[in-house]
DNA sequence: TAAAGGATAGTGGTCTGACCACTTTATAAT
DNA sequence: ATTATAAAGTGGTCAGACCACTATCCTTTA
Protein backbone atom coordinates (compact mmCIF):
# COMPACT_ATOMS: atom_id res chain seq x y z
CA UNK A 1 0.00 0.00 0.00
CA UNK A 2 2.59 2.34 -1.20
CA UNK A 3 1.91 5.78 -1.59
CA UNK A 4 3.67 5.66 -5.10
CA UNK A 5 6.16 8.29 -4.22
CA UNK A 6 8.48 6.94 -6.97
CA UNK A 7 5.35 6.12 -9.51
CA UNK A 8 6.89 2.90 -10.72
CA UNK A 9 8.13 4.62 -14.08
CA UNK A 10 11.05 6.48 -13.04
CA UNK A 11 11.08 7.93 -16.74
CA UNK A 12 7.94 9.69 -16.24
CA UNK A 13 8.94 10.95 -13.01
CA UNK A 14 12.74 12.49 -15.41
CA UNK A 15 10.16 13.83 -18.29
CA UNK A 16 8.20 16.03 -15.18
CA UNK A 17 12.01 17.34 -13.76
CA UNK A 18 13.00 18.28 -17.01
CA UNK A 19 10.44 20.77 -17.33
CA UNK A 20 10.91 21.79 -13.91
CA UNK A 21 14.87 22.07 -14.76
CA UNK A 22 13.76 24.34 -18.29
CA UNK A 23 11.75 26.30 -16.14
CA UNK A 24 14.07 27.13 -13.50
CA UNK A 25 16.76 28.00 -15.69
CA UNK A 26 14.17 29.79 -17.90
CA UNK A 27 15.35 28.33 -21.42
CA UNK A 28 13.68 29.85 -24.24
CA UNK A 29 13.31 28.04 -27.92
CA UNK A 30 16.96 27.07 -28.99
CA UNK A 31 18.61 26.97 -25.53
CA UNK A 32 20.65 24.38 -24.87
CA UNK A 33 19.63 22.34 -22.31
CA UNK A 34 22.23 20.11 -19.87
CA UNK A 35 23.90 17.10 -21.18
CA UNK A 36 22.39 13.67 -20.90
CA UNK A 37 25.62 12.67 -18.35
CA UNK A 38 24.87 15.94 -16.64
CA UNK A 39 21.20 15.34 -16.02
CA UNK A 40 21.84 11.86 -14.94
CA UNK A 41 24.01 13.33 -12.25
CA UNK A 42 22.19 16.05 -10.87
CA UNK A 43 19.13 14.05 -10.92
CA UNK A 44 20.81 10.71 -9.63
CA UNK A 45 19.59 8.49 -12.11
CA UNK A 46 21.34 6.55 -15.06
CA UNK A 47 21.83 7.84 -18.34
CA UNK A 48 20.05 5.28 -19.98
CA UNK A 49 17.26 6.53 -17.89
CA UNK A 50 17.58 10.14 -18.97
CA UNK A 51 17.50 9.08 -22.40
CA UNK A 52 14.44 7.47 -22.51
CA UNK A 53 12.72 10.49 -20.82
CA UNK A 54 14.49 12.73 -23.21
CA UNK A 55 13.55 10.60 -26.80
CA UNK A 56 10.32 11.14 -25.95
CA UNK A 57 10.31 14.14 -25.66
CA UNK A 58 12.42 13.86 -29.24
CA UNK A 59 9.58 12.17 -30.74
CA UNK A 60 6.96 14.33 -29.53
CA UNK A 61 9.34 17.32 -31.39
CA UNK A 62 9.65 19.36 -27.86
CA UNK A 63 13.28 19.29 -27.61
CA UNK A 64 15.95 18.51 -30.67
CA UNK A 65 18.90 16.57 -30.23
CA UNK A 66 22.20 17.58 -32.51
CA UNK A 67 25.12 14.21 -31.75
CA UNK A 68 28.11 16.27 -30.73
CA UNK A 69 26.48 19.25 -30.44
CA UNK A 70 24.16 18.81 -27.76
CA UNK A 71 20.01 19.01 -26.77
CA UNK A 72 18.07 21.48 -27.58
CA UNK A 73 14.57 23.36 -26.53
CA UNK A 74 12.96 22.72 -30.08
CA UNK A 75 10.98 25.33 -32.81
CA UNK A 76 7.29 23.02 -31.60
CA UNK A 77 6.64 24.19 -35.29
CA UNK A 78 6.98 20.62 -36.72
CA UNK A 79 4.54 18.04 -36.44
CA UNK A 80 5.76 15.34 -37.72
CA UNK A 81 5.46 13.38 -34.62
CA UNK A 82 1.60 12.85 -35.48
CA UNK A 83 2.60 11.00 -39.01
CA UNK A 84 3.35 8.51 -36.60
CA UNK A 85 0.49 8.61 -34.44
CA UNK A 86 -2.34 9.02 -37.13
CA UNK A 87 -0.79 5.12 -38.11
CA UNK A 88 -1.29 4.25 -34.17
CA UNK A 89 -4.41 5.56 -32.79
CA UNK A 90 -8.05 5.50 -32.87
CA UNK A 91 -9.50 2.98 -34.52
CA UNK A 92 -12.75 3.85 -32.56
CA UNK A 93 -15.40 5.05 -34.51
CA UNK A 94 -16.97 7.09 -31.70
CA UNK A 95 -13.51 9.53 -31.06
CA UNK A 96 -13.49 10.21 -34.93
CA UNK A 97 -16.42 12.17 -34.43
CA UNK A 98 -15.28 14.03 -31.53
CA UNK A 99 -12.35 14.83 -33.70
CA UNK A 100 -14.11 16.22 -37.14
CA UNK A 101 -16.77 18.07 -34.40
CA UNK A 102 -13.85 19.69 -32.30
CA UNK A 103 -11.53 20.22 -35.87
CA UNK A 104 -14.81 22.46 -37.23
CA UNK A 105 -15.14 24.16 -33.54
CA UNK A 106 -11.43 25.91 -34.24
CA UNK A 107 -12.24 25.95 -38.00
CA UNK A 108 -15.83 28.23 -37.26
CA UNK A 109 -14.25 30.04 -34.28
CA UNK A 110 -11.21 31.31 -37.08
CA UNK A 111 -13.58 32.37 -39.28
CA UNK A 112 -15.22 34.43 -36.78
CA UNK A 113 -12.28 35.47 -35.24
CA UNK A 114 -10.99 37.26 -38.85
CA UNK A 115 -14.33 38.52 -39.84
CA UNK A 116 -14.63 40.55 -36.91
CA UNK A 117 -11.44 42.19 -37.27
CA UNK A 118 -10.57 44.94 -39.84
CA UNK A 119 -6.87 44.03 -40.23
CA UNK A 120 -7.16 40.45 -40.90
CA UNK A 121 -9.97 39.62 -42.87
CA UNK A 122 -8.76 42.80 -45.61
CA UNK A 123 -5.59 40.75 -46.14
CA UNK A 124 -4.25 40.12 -49.71
CA UNK A 125 -4.09 36.88 -49.05
CA UNK A 126 -8.23 36.31 -49.22
CA UNK A 127 -7.98 38.55 -52.57
CA UNK A 128 -5.79 36.24 -53.88
CA UNK A 129 -7.27 32.98 -52.34
CA UNK A 130 -10.66 34.25 -54.66
CA UNK A 131 -8.86 34.42 -57.71
CA UNK A 132 -7.44 30.54 -57.50
CA UNK A 133 -10.74 30.25 -56.78
CA UNK A 134 -11.87 31.44 -59.96
CA UNK A 135 -9.48 29.27 -61.96
CA UNK A 136 -9.42 26.12 -62.60
CA UNK A 137 -6.34 25.13 -60.88
CA UNK A 138 -6.70 22.58 -57.98
CA UNK A 139 -6.93 23.32 -54.57
CA UNK A 140 -6.54 21.66 -51.35
CA UNK A 141 -9.27 21.97 -49.07
CA UNK A 142 -7.36 22.49 -46.33
CA UNK A 143 -4.71 25.02 -48.00
CA UNK A 144 -7.66 27.49 -47.44
CA UNK A 145 -8.35 26.54 -43.80
CA UNK A 146 -4.93 26.15 -42.29
CA UNK A 147 -4.72 29.33 -44.00
CA UNK A 148 -7.72 30.47 -42.15
CA UNK A 149 -6.82 29.27 -38.54
CA UNK A 150 -2.98 30.84 -39.01
CA UNK A 151 -4.42 33.80 -39.55
CA UNK A 152 -6.47 33.99 -36.71
CA UNK A 153 -3.35 33.68 -34.53
CA UNK A 154 -3.96 31.80 -32.01
CA UNK A 155 -1.36 29.83 -31.07
CA UNK A 156 -2.77 27.13 -29.42
CA UNK A 157 -5.85 26.89 -31.67
CA UNK A 158 -3.54 26.41 -34.72
CA UNK A 159 -1.70 23.74 -32.78
CA UNK A 160 -4.78 21.77 -31.50
CA UNK A 161 -6.15 22.05 -35.34
CA UNK A 162 -2.45 20.15 -36.87
CA UNK A 163 -3.31 17.69 -34.41
CA UNK A 164 -6.52 17.16 -35.07
CA UNK A 165 -6.36 17.08 -39.07
CA UNK A 166 -4.17 14.19 -38.43
CA UNK A 167 -6.29 12.12 -36.97
CA UNK A 168 -9.59 13.55 -38.89
CA UNK A 169 -11.12 11.27 -41.83
CA UNK A 170 -12.64 14.32 -43.09
CA UNK A 171 -10.90 14.33 -46.85
CA UNK A 172 -9.55 18.13 -46.12
CA UNK A 173 -6.87 16.81 -47.82
CA UNK A 174 -8.56 16.50 -51.46
CA UNK A 175 -8.89 19.16 -54.35
CA UNK A 176 -11.87 21.15 -54.29
CA UNK A 177 -14.41 20.47 -56.74
CA UNK A 178 -15.62 23.29 -59.18
CA UNK A 179 -19.14 23.73 -57.37
CA UNK A 180 -17.05 23.64 -54.23
CA UNK A 181 -14.99 26.27 -54.94
CA UNK A 182 -17.77 28.67 -55.68
CA UNK A 183 -19.04 28.22 -51.79
CA UNK A 184 -15.84 28.51 -50.58
CA UNK A 185 -15.73 32.00 -52.23
CA UNK A 186 -18.83 32.63 -50.43
CA UNK A 187 -17.31 31.86 -47.11
CA UNK A 188 -14.16 34.23 -48.35
CA UNK A 189 -16.98 37.22 -48.85
CA UNK A 190 -18.75 37.18 -46.50
CA UNK A 191 -15.98 36.84 -44.41
CA UNK A 192 -14.01 40.16 -45.96
CA UNK A 193 -17.27 41.53 -45.87
CA UNK A 194 -16.87 41.29 -42.22
CA UNK A 195 -20.21 39.64 -41.42
CA UNK A 196 -19.34 36.78 -39.47
CA UNK A 197 -22.69 35.09 -39.08
CA UNK A 198 -23.40 34.92 -42.51
CA UNK A 199 -19.21 33.79 -43.23
CA UNK A 200 -19.93 31.09 -40.74
CA UNK A 201 -23.43 29.76 -42.38
CA UNK A 202 -21.40 29.76 -46.13
CA UNK A 203 -18.51 27.49 -43.65
CA UNK A 204 -21.52 24.98 -43.40
CA UNK A 205 -22.69 24.76 -46.55
CA UNK A 206 -19.13 24.27 -47.44
CA UNK A 207 -19.03 21.20 -45.32
CA UNK A 208 -22.87 20.02 -46.28
CA UNK A 209 -21.05 19.61 -49.29
CA UNK A 210 -18.14 17.96 -48.60
CA UNK A 211 -19.60 15.49 -46.05
CA UNK A 212 -22.28 14.80 -48.79
CA UNK A 213 -25.63 14.99 -47.07
CA UNK A 214 -25.17 12.57 -44.17
CA UNK A 215 -25.29 15.32 -41.78
CA UNK A 216 -28.58 14.86 -41.02
CA UNK A 217 -28.38 14.02 -37.00
CA UNK A 218 -25.33 15.33 -35.43
CA UNK A 219 -25.26 19.62 -36.29
CA UNK A 220 -22.95 20.86 -33.68
CA UNK B 1 25.68 11.94 -48.79
CA UNK B 2 24.36 8.47 -47.43
CA UNK B 3 20.93 8.22 -48.59
CA UNK B 4 20.08 7.98 -45.14
CA UNK B 5 18.58 4.82 -45.43
CA UNK B 6 20.22 4.31 -41.42
CA UNK B 7 18.64 7.67 -40.36
CA UNK B 8 21.31 8.58 -37.56
CA UNK B 9 18.63 7.98 -35.20
CA UNK B 10 17.97 4.54 -34.85
CA UNK B 11 15.46 4.58 -32.79
CA UNK B 12 12.86 6.74 -34.46
CA UNK B 13 13.46 3.78 -37.60
CA UNK B 14 12.33 1.15 -34.25
CA UNK B 15 9.36 3.07 -33.81
CA UNK B 16 8.54 2.64 -37.44
CA UNK B 17 9.60 -1.04 -37.35
CA UNK B 18 7.52 -1.74 -34.62
CA UNK B 19 4.42 -0.46 -36.95
CA UNK B 20 5.33 -2.84 -39.26
CA UNK B 21 5.64 -5.51 -36.44
CA UNK B 22 1.98 -4.56 -34.87
CA UNK B 23 0.07 -4.18 -38.46
CA UNK B 24 1.67 -7.90 -39.53
CA UNK B 25 0.90 -9.86 -36.41
CA UNK B 26 -2.51 -7.96 -36.60
CA UNK B 27 -2.09 -6.81 -33.21
CA UNK B 28 -5.45 -5.54 -31.80
CA UNK B 29 -5.92 -3.40 -28.56
CA UNK B 30 -5.14 -4.90 -25.42
CA UNK B 31 -2.64 -7.85 -27.36
CA UNK B 32 0.92 -8.29 -26.04
CA UNK B 33 3.32 -7.53 -27.76
CA UNK B 34 6.79 -9.56 -27.87
CA UNK B 35 9.12 -8.59 -25.15
CA UNK B 36 12.34 -6.16 -25.41
CA UNK B 37 14.61 -8.63 -25.59
CA UNK B 38 12.70 -10.27 -28.26
CA UNK B 39 12.49 -7.36 -30.20
CA UNK B 40 15.97 -6.12 -29.29
CA UNK B 41 17.14 -9.63 -31.05
CA UNK B 42 14.51 -9.69 -33.99
CA UNK B 43 15.43 -6.17 -35.02
CA UNK B 44 18.85 -6.76 -34.42
CA UNK B 45 19.55 -3.86 -32.34
CA UNK B 46 20.23 -3.32 -28.14
CA UNK B 47 17.81 -3.36 -26.08
CA UNK B 48 18.25 -0.17 -24.75
CA UNK B 49 17.61 1.36 -27.92
CA UNK B 50 14.21 -0.71 -27.96
CA UNK B 51 13.34 0.63 -24.79
CA UNK B 52 13.92 4.28 -26.04
CA UNK B 53 11.25 3.95 -28.84
CA UNK B 54 8.86 1.68 -26.63
CA UNK B 55 8.95 4.77 -24.08
CA UNK B 56 8.21 7.23 -26.51
CA UNK B 57 5.02 5.34 -27.87
CA UNK B 58 4.00 4.89 -23.84
CA UNK B 59 4.30 8.95 -23.17
CA UNK B 60 2.34 9.05 -25.85
CA UNK B 61 -0.25 6.81 -24.95
CA UNK B 62 0.47 4.23 -27.75
CA UNK B 63 1.41 1.00 -25.52
CA UNK B 64 1.06 0.40 -22.19
CA UNK B 65 3.30 -1.43 -20.39
CA UNK B 66 3.05 -3.76 -17.00
CA UNK B 67 6.09 -4.52 -14.81
CA UNK B 68 6.80 -8.30 -15.10
CA UNK B 69 3.89 -8.62 -17.71
CA UNK B 70 4.85 -7.41 -20.67
CA UNK B 71 3.83 -4.48 -22.72
CA UNK B 72 0.09 -3.97 -24.33
CA UNK B 73 -1.17 -1.90 -27.32
CA UNK B 74 -2.92 0.92 -25.38
CA UNK B 75 -6.41 1.29 -25.17
CA UNK B 76 -6.17 5.22 -26.34
CA UNK B 77 -9.31 6.70 -24.94
CA UNK B 78 -7.29 9.40 -23.53
CA UNK B 79 -6.32 12.04 -25.81
CA UNK B 80 -3.54 12.39 -23.91
CA UNK B 81 -1.31 14.08 -26.55
CA UNK B 82 -2.75 17.25 -25.96
CA UNK B 83 -2.00 17.18 -22.36
CA UNK B 84 2.10 16.91 -22.63
CA UNK B 85 1.68 18.97 -25.49
CA UNK B 86 -0.40 22.35 -23.94
CA UNK B 87 1.88 21.84 -20.79
CA UNK B 88 5.25 22.28 -22.52
CA UNK B 89 3.75 25.46 -24.75
CA UNK B 90 2.81 26.99 -21.29
CA UNK B 91 6.19 27.83 -20.26
CA UNK B 92 5.89 31.15 -22.81
CA UNK B 93 3.94 33.90 -20.90
CA UNK B 94 2.65 34.94 -24.35
CA UNK B 95 0.47 31.31 -24.48
CA UNK B 96 -1.94 32.80 -21.63
CA UNK B 97 -3.78 34.48 -23.76
CA UNK B 98 -4.28 31.56 -26.33
CA UNK B 99 -5.00 29.71 -23.47
CA UNK B 100 -8.03 31.96 -22.52
CA UNK B 101 -9.31 32.31 -26.28
CA UNK B 102 -8.95 28.89 -26.44
CA UNK B 103 -11.32 27.63 -23.98
CA UNK B 104 -13.77 30.63 -24.98
CA UNK B 105 -13.90 29.35 -27.96
CA UNK B 106 -15.19 25.37 -26.87
CA UNK B 107 -17.43 27.29 -24.19
CA UNK B 108 -18.82 28.99 -27.25
CA UNK B 109 -19.52 26.24 -29.57
CA UNK B 110 -21.03 24.20 -26.41
CA UNK B 111 -23.68 27.10 -25.61
CA UNK B 112 -24.55 27.19 -29.04
CA UNK B 113 -24.81 23.33 -29.45
CA UNK B 114 -27.07 23.31 -26.69
CA UNK B 115 -28.97 26.34 -28.27
CA UNK B 116 -29.82 24.59 -31.51
CA UNK B 117 -30.72 21.18 -29.97
CA UNK B 118 -34.04 20.94 -28.74
CA UNK B 119 -33.45 18.27 -26.66
CA UNK B 120 -30.58 19.38 -24.67
CA UNK B 121 -31.53 23.45 -24.25
CA UNK B 122 -34.79 21.77 -22.72
CA UNK B 123 -32.61 20.01 -20.01
CA UNK B 124 -34.36 20.31 -16.24
CA UNK B 125 -30.40 21.23 -15.64
CA UNK B 126 -30.98 24.67 -16.54
CA UNK B 127 -33.77 25.40 -14.84
CA UNK B 128 -32.53 24.31 -11.54
CA UNK B 129 -29.39 26.61 -12.67
CA UNK B 130 -31.89 29.49 -12.58
CA UNK B 131 -32.86 28.81 -9.30
CA UNK B 132 -30.06 29.03 -7.79
CA UNK B 133 -29.15 32.39 -9.58
CA UNK B 134 -32.38 33.82 -8.09
CA UNK B 135 -31.09 32.75 -4.82
CA UNK B 136 -28.24 34.10 -2.47
CA UNK B 137 -25.93 31.26 -2.11
CA UNK B 138 -22.55 31.38 -3.87
CA UNK B 139 -22.13 30.00 -6.81
CA UNK B 140 -18.68 29.12 -8.73
CA UNK B 141 -18.90 30.38 -12.07
CA UNK B 142 -16.96 27.39 -13.48
CA UNK B 143 -19.62 25.42 -12.18
CA UNK B 144 -22.20 26.20 -14.75
CA UNK B 145 -19.78 26.30 -17.36
CA UNK B 146 -18.55 22.88 -16.52
CA UNK B 147 -22.39 21.80 -16.98
CA UNK B 148 -22.20 23.58 -20.34
CA UNK B 149 -19.53 22.26 -21.92
CA UNK B 150 -20.08 18.61 -20.62
CA UNK B 151 -23.91 18.62 -21.75
CA UNK B 152 -22.64 19.84 -25.30
CA UNK B 153 -21.05 15.98 -25.40
CA UNK B 154 -18.52 16.19 -27.04
CA UNK B 155 -15.70 14.08 -25.46
CA UNK B 156 -12.93 15.57 -27.13
CA UNK B 157 -13.82 19.18 -26.45
CA UNK B 158 -14.42 18.63 -23.20
CA UNK B 159 -11.47 16.87 -22.30
CA UNK B 160 -9.55 20.04 -24.29
CA UNK B 161 -11.73 22.23 -22.28
CA UNK B 162 -11.06 20.62 -18.72
CA UNK B 163 -7.36 20.85 -19.31
CA UNK B 164 -7.21 24.50 -20.41
CA UNK B 165 -9.22 25.25 -17.57
CA UNK B 166 -6.09 24.53 -15.14
CA UNK B 167 -3.85 26.64 -17.17
CA UNK B 168 -6.32 29.47 -16.97
CA UNK B 169 -5.86 32.51 -15.15
CA UNK B 170 -8.99 33.53 -15.52
CA UNK B 171 -10.90 33.94 -12.20
CA UNK B 172 -13.71 31.23 -13.22
CA UNK B 173 -12.93 29.03 -9.68
CA UNK B 174 -14.48 32.11 -7.84
CA UNK B 175 -17.84 32.65 -6.83
CA UNK B 176 -20.57 35.09 -9.28
CA UNK B 177 -20.97 38.49 -7.96
CA UNK B 178 -24.64 39.48 -7.33
CA UNK B 179 -25.51 41.70 -10.24
CA UNK B 180 -23.41 39.19 -12.33
CA UNK B 181 -25.86 36.45 -11.64
CA UNK B 182 -28.14 38.50 -13.72
CA UNK B 183 -26.19 38.38 -16.89
CA UNK B 184 -25.58 34.84 -16.94
CA UNK B 185 -29.82 34.27 -16.06
CA UNK B 186 -30.03 35.76 -19.81
CA UNK B 187 -27.34 33.92 -21.25
CA UNK B 188 -29.15 30.50 -20.23
CA UNK B 189 -32.90 31.99 -20.97
CA UNK B 190 -31.78 32.66 -24.17
CA UNK B 191 -30.16 29.11 -24.83
CA UNK B 192 -33.23 27.59 -23.23
CA UNK B 193 -35.40 29.74 -26.27
CA UNK B 194 -32.83 28.30 -28.96
CA UNK B 195 -31.35 31.65 -29.39
CA UNK B 196 -27.95 30.50 -29.83
CA UNK B 197 -26.54 34.11 -31.41
CA UNK B 198 -28.51 35.83 -28.64
CA UNK B 199 -26.63 33.34 -25.78
CA UNK B 200 -23.56 33.75 -27.53
CA UNK B 201 -23.62 38.04 -26.98
CA UNK B 202 -24.53 37.32 -23.16
CA UNK B 203 -22.26 35.03 -22.82
CA UNK B 204 -19.56 37.80 -24.31
CA UNK B 205 -21.20 40.12 -21.83
CA UNK B 206 -20.29 37.78 -18.79
CA UNK B 207 -17.17 37.97 -19.89
CA UNK B 208 -16.52 41.69 -19.87
CA UNK B 209 -17.69 41.28 -15.90
CA UNK B 210 -15.68 39.09 -15.20
CA UNK B 211 -12.28 40.55 -17.09
CA UNK B 212 -13.43 43.95 -16.27
CA UNK B 213 -13.36 46.13 -19.02
CA UNK B 214 -9.84 45.09 -20.25
CA UNK B 215 -11.06 43.61 -23.08
CA UNK B 216 -10.16 46.18 -25.35
CA UNK B 217 -7.90 45.28 -28.03
CA UNK B 218 -8.58 41.69 -27.96
CA UNK B 219 -11.67 40.09 -29.49
CA UNK B 220 -11.91 37.13 -30.65
C1' DT C 1 -7.62 -36.12 -6.85
C1' DA C 2 -7.63 -31.37 -5.87
C1' DA C 3 -5.85 -27.54 -3.48
C1' DA C 4 -1.98 -25.01 -1.59
C1' DG C 5 2.55 -23.76 -1.62
C1' DG C 6 7.01 -22.65 -3.39
C1' DA C 7 10.64 -22.72 -6.96
C1' DT C 8 11.52 -21.02 -11.63
C1' DA C 9 11.46 -18.55 -15.77
C1' DG C 10 10.01 -14.46 -18.06
C1' DT C 11 9.24 -9.46 -18.10
C1' DG C 12 9.88 -4.57 -17.57
C1' DG C 13 12.97 -1.01 -14.84
C1' DT C 14 17.43 0.56 -13.98
C1' DC C 15 22.38 1.09 -13.69
C1' DT C 16 27.17 0.77 -15.25
C1' DG C 17 30.76 0.97 -18.33
C1' DA C 18 32.31 0.76 -22.64
C1' DC C 19 32.73 2.02 -27.47
C1' DC C 20 31.55 4.93 -31.73
C1' DA C 21 30.75 9.18 -34.61
C1' DC C 22 30.59 13.69 -34.50
C1' DT C 23 31.38 18.71 -33.05
C1' DT C 24 33.60 22.08 -30.49
C1' DT C 25 37.40 23.82 -28.26
C1' DA C 26 42.03 24.11 -26.89
C1' DT C 27 46.73 23.39 -28.08
C1' DA C 28 50.79 23.17 -30.86
C1' DA C 29 53.30 23.88 -35.12
C1' DT C 30 54.10 26.74 -38.88
C1' DA D 1 48.37 35.26 -36.91
C1' DT D 2 47.09 31.21 -39.33
C1' DT D 3 46.72 26.54 -39.77
C1' DA D 4 46.92 21.84 -38.39
C1' DT D 5 46.43 18.67 -34.80
C1' DA D 6 44.98 16.86 -30.40
C1' DA D 7 41.76 16.74 -26.71
C1' DA D 8 37.43 17.13 -24.58
C1' DG D 9 32.56 17.03 -24.81
C1' DT D 10 28.21 15.16 -26.65
C1' DG D 11 24.69 12.18 -28.42
C1' DG D 12 24.03 7.09 -30.29
C1' DT D 13 24.46 2.40 -29.29
C1' DC D 14 25.55 -1.85 -27.21
C1' DA D 15 26.31 -5.56 -23.70
C1' DG D 16 25.77 -7.33 -19.34
C1' DA D 17 24.27 -7.21 -14.97
C1' DC D 18 20.97 -6.67 -11.20
C1' DC D 19 16.22 -5.64 -9.20
C1' DA D 20 11.10 -6.03 -8.63
C1' DC D 21 7.35 -8.06 -10.15
C1' DT D 22 4.21 -11.62 -12.52
C1' DA D 23 2.85 -15.91 -14.38
C1' DT D 24 3.64 -20.59 -14.62
C1' DC D 25 4.88 -25.09 -13.55
C1' DC D 26 5.63 -28.54 -10.21
C1' DT D 27 6.01 -30.42 -5.86
C1' DT D 28 3.87 -31.01 -1.56
C1' DT D 29 -0.03 -31.55 1.12
C1' DA D 30 -4.81 -32.40 2.67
Amino acid sequence: MENSRPSSKRFLDIVSDLRTIIKEEGAVIGDKLPSERVLADRLQVGRSTIREALRSLELLGLIETRRGEGTFLADYKKHQLVEILSTFIMQNPQSFKSVDETRRIHERAAIECISNDPERRTLPVWESFLEKLKGIEPIIREELLQEIVVVSENRLSLKIWFLLKQYSRAPFHETMAEDEKEVASNLLKEMMNGNSQLAVMRYADWLDIVNGERRDEHEC
